[in-house]
DNA sequence: GTCTATACTTCGATAGAC
DNA sequence: GTCTATCGAAGTATAGAC
């Protein structure tokens, strides 16, 4: 089958996703009109249209494939080995994994709220799993002893939430390379839980 | 001198700080309209401007009072003893003055991006000089030895995301009270510093 | 697949009566 | 101090030509 000439359908899509993730990211949802984003893409308000249903649509695409991203990376990771050495893994993935998605991820924490009942449910569930990841790492060592810890769940809500707090400040320029952060989190998780 | 009567100059500014605090939390600065905050205060569009000069100065006035809030409150709590009992009064400390305050801690962090950038760098000295009073804490007691930090500055910054992430999921009906979350953090917080 | 043009709605902010 | 009325600008989304 001979594809279409001069076609940019292929490109267009892609291209419109990644000027709304950065355009909302940098400005919020509401704030980022259809024109920017055309604007950016270098086309006509009415042409993205060929590509998403609504600007609803569009944010929830950014969300949830973002999610997914995360679910099937963390996978692929396979952490193995013992406890502390799937914490320190775990810790690195979520670190390498984030700060090059800060935009992505910012969205996915502060434009939640944008999202119709129905989707804002399918994206806390996929951020559920991945939590449940590092969840079950705390029990695992919890329960052959190398890691001490009040409660599994808070444990969890509050080292990831050191961890994707990075995003806040990064600055790839800035004192510390990525690598130096990584062993600086690192310690700091595993004293938290250790034993 | 006698006061205007059937005045509500003093209840109504207030009102339309808090419910644009909350709107704005609920929907974000862009997608909350003057004329919906003016509806859940009772009046029309038009009256808010005998409060407030335009919509950018509403969200500069939330932020600010925020933070000289958090600051004024944290002066006030004059931790003092050893490293150890100072870290643990700041933790509880920042624990109890953010988690009634979820809407403006999360107005705080996600409509920053909405402030011109002068009003952006205001709030970014406070919130900066909030953080450097954890990290004196933490300095005096690598200095004394009662602490092991690698580096001051990034842990300061990861426990203030750590504890300032209890908003993204507290809920006053949960499974734990105030005070039992603040006793987990407490110990989490000790541990991660610990020598 | 993209354009131009536009229908329709809503926005922030102001003016003037009371 | 609040209301009604309104201005000018900007928003989302669609229609139809090319």
């Amino acid at each position: 089958m001979a594809r279409k000439q001069g076609s940019y359908a292929d490109t267009t899509g892609p291209r419109v996703r990644d000027a709304a993730l950065r355009l909302i990211a940098q400005h919020g949802f509401a704030a980022v009109s259809m024109r920017q984003i055309a604007g950016e893409v270098g086309v006509q308000a009415g042409a993205l249209y060929n590509y998403i249903p609504d600007k609803q649509s569009l944010l929830f695409e950014l969300l949830d494939s973002h999610m997914s991203e995360v679910m099937e990376a963390a996978a692929q990771a396979r952490l193995s080995g013992t406890p502390l050495q799937r914490l320190e893994g775990f810790t690195r993935f979520h670190i390498r994994f984030h700060l090059p998605r800060r935009d992505a991820v910012f969205l996915s924490y502060m434009e939640l709220r944008n999202l119709a009942p129905e989707n804002f449910g399918r994206i806390a569930a996929k951020r559920r799993a991945y939590e449940d990841r590092l969840e079950m790492i705390l029990r695992d060592g919890v329960a052959d002893g190398s890691f001490v810890v009040d409660d599994t769940r808070i444990t969890t809500l509050a080292l990831i939430a050191q961890l994707t707090g990075i995003t806040n400040w990064y600055d790839p320029a800035g004192r510390l390379t990525l690598r130096e952060i990584e062993t600086i989190y690192c310690a700091l998780v595993r004293k938290s839980v250790a034993a």
